[in-house]
DNA sequence: CGATTGGTTCGGAACAAAACGAACCAATTG
DNA sequence: CAATTGGTTCGTTTTGTTCCGAACCAATCG
């Protein structure tokens, strides 16, 4: 039990870590979104938040309301409780693994046309001094397996 | 010509804030990268960044010389002239993919230790409260492909 | 030697972000 | 109605980032 409780606190603390990386949320943000997580389907309510993560009443305030508005939260309240039961919004882990797909084809497109611009400047470049354009080629290549692998994830998910 | 540099200058823009963003520099060190990458083999002065990018000396030299000690970047110099020709470091590329690879494994060894917690924690959960495990089940799998591509891109670009 | 070129260094200014505290409010409880 | 619970709001503080200007320096040039 205690044991399970320190565990949920070194994760709750190494997936926040990475969401605010990867989602560029702001620490406690990330810490709130990382414990509705680990908390699952029970929920997490303000005060636990507050309690947890040590953060003031009007920080938790602000970034639960805010990561709500963002649609990656949820929740729900019990009959005759007044608290809130946040849980994540499984749609946004949807939309989360399209936005993943769409910066993946955005960057790819991007190689396309840096690529485009090499092989133009190529023209009017000495030998010695050409682009090369192999690496843009094979980082194209890289980018269209791991788009079709996130879209084969996305449909995975989809169906579950 | 003059529509090539227009193309340059859109594209050092357009890379810049991609690599602001991915590699977490700032502005102005996300577009020195940037017009290094699209300059090439003919290399980039610390006067053309001044002049390109409309910052100030001191802006310029502070950054270039962080990428410089990051590996980022390398130069060469021309016999009687004082000047630094800036080039890319083509082993920090090489590096980039191993740092990608990196993040991947650790992105599966965190789902990895999500899940075991989940399974851990469903023992002692009601039915209704139980943990989706499906979710990281196709993360991971997800998260093989994509690593099997990256080092398949690694091996690639070290050969070549 | 004085001027120019190619930078470096340091001390802020300006701005942005993250979190806080205190005062407040609305609903419920005793 | 007074106290408690569950939260919101707003102004402020703290912290960090990014860039700049001015003064400086070392090497070369005329």
């Amino acid at each position: 039990m205690e044991t399970l409780n320190k565990k949920k606190a070194y994760l709750v603390e190494k997936l926040g870590v990475f969401l605010e990386r990867k989602e560029g949320l702001a620490p406690i943000a990330a810490r709130i979104l990382a414990q509705v997580i680990l908390t699952g389907k029970q929920g997490t309510t303000f005060e636990d938040l507050v309690s947890t993560l040590c953060a003031s009443k009007s920080t938790i305030s602000t970034h639960l309301n805010h990561l709500y508005d963002l649609k990656r939260l949820d929740y729900f309240t019990k009959t005759g409780d007044r608290k809130k039961y946040y849980t994540i919004n499984v749609e946004s882990m949807v939309q989360n693994i399209t936005d993943m797909l769409e910066e993946w084809k955005s960057e790819k497109e991007l190689h396309i046309e840096m690529m485009e611009f090499k092989a133009e400047m190529n023209k009017n470049l000495s030998e010695e001094n050409k682009f090369e354009l192999h690496f843009h080629e094979s980082y194209i290549e890289f980018n269209e397996e791991a788009i079709k692998s996130i879209a084969k994830l996305k449909e995975t998910i989809v169906k579950s």
